[in-house]
DNA sequence: TTGCTAAGTGAGTGATTACTAACTTAATGG
DNA sequence: CCATTAAGTTAGTAATCACTCACTTAGCAA
């Protein structure tokens, strides 16, 4: 018959379906029906779990952010150079996109923007944290001696973070036409280069 | 008593409208209603300028094209330096990302995607010729002496035509807490200034 | 085995929304 | 000044959707 499951196992899986189904249908489209028929339940069942779509909302946002903390976490933190540590953090936000892709659309979907404004400021605090990630790494790289020393990490934190959403609208554009992850590392490449100090350059 | 418009004039008004209130609202929660409402006219009125809601999001795509295309066009095509020009040609997607903000929501819509493919496959082929405008001025850049000669022009305004919609996700997220023109020329000047040639460096 | 808890269902509701049909009247050209 | 055209209105409809409520039963603990 019908499988019951802890309340915590469907949360996850009520809030897998709606990322899955925020990218087939868009963010707006999504109704607690497609999610219910996706997770093999009637629709009511959906409000035993999340009271009000918009709690259903902050779930998949919170679940975003762990995603990214945990793509984050799984780069290891001391080991080889700053660069290429830099190199590894945008790698796990492409894949994060490639993976998730209805992401960048909930970025600016008004679910977060009108009817959330928490939300909002979650995202913009980890999208803080993932900029002095960067400024710290290219900081660090600038006092090896890898980059140029006058340029300002702060300002080469926010090009490279813009990297990924920046190419993400192009991809998404060409209906994924590309490998977002391919086509990103090879543009950091070049935009890494530009940073670079003469000396390194030469040398390497 | 009610004043009548030509139906081209009020096809305007309510297309302008929409891309007013799409910000406002969000591209999914904006309704005949609202619409009417903004424009002064009763709900059914936009049926008579718009047969289906589908044509009036096409009617809005095809007026964001228009807008990125005049600006454009209001860049001189043959004086001053290629690097110039492409500051100039950044400087207006600024612009008019700032002007109408609800574009970059609207390029992630599902009103495009899997509404209405034609609309999409028409901003992509906007993007591209965008794509192919900055990378010549690249190339005559480079040619000029400006640039690096190894780099791909190609890949080179890759990044540059990725700048503004990188910079708008945290504009978007910071609540439009910072002037997203000024911020992207700064940038826009530390991503040209790392694909100078060194021996132009020097010299300016 | 049994009794309790909570996951899930069936049936329904009010609000919203894209869209229609029949009618009205402002504007325009002759 | 009048007739025609077309912009706009009033009233309504079918569909969709978030959400509710009373009820059922699977799963677990004692």
């Amino acid at each position: 018959m019908l499988i019951r499951k802890p309340a915590a196992t469907r949360k996850a899986e009520i809030v897998e379906a709606a990322l899955r189904l925020a990218d087939e249908l868009g963010p707006d489209r999504l109704t607690t029906e497609a999610i219910a028929g996706a997770v093999g339940l009637t629709q009511p069942a959906i409000f035993r779990h999340f009271p009000t779509k918009q709690d259903l909302w902050e779930a998949v946002g919170a679940r975003i952010g762990e995603l990214m903390e945990e793509r984050w976490a799984a780069v290891p933190a001391d080991e080889g150079r700053a660069t290429d540590r830099v190199r590894a953090l945008v790698a796990t936000q492409l894949g994060l996109i490639q993976a998730t892709p209805a992401i960048p659309a909930i970025l600016f979907s008004r679910e977060l923007h009108v009817e959330n404004q928490g939300l909002r400021r979650a995202f913009l605090e980890l999208m803080s944290r993932f900029h002095r990630l960067i400024a710290g790494l290219l900081a660090q790289a600038r006092d090896d001696g890898e980059l140029c020393p006058e340029l300002d990490p702060d300002d080469l934190a926010a090009l490279v973070i813009g990297l990924p959403p920046g190419l993400a609208v192009r991809w998404s554009l060409s209906d994924r036409g590309f490998d977002l992850g391919e086509e990103g590392r090879r543009l950091l490449e070049l935009q890494l280069r530009g940073f670079t100090s003469e000396a390194t350059r030469r040398s390497s």
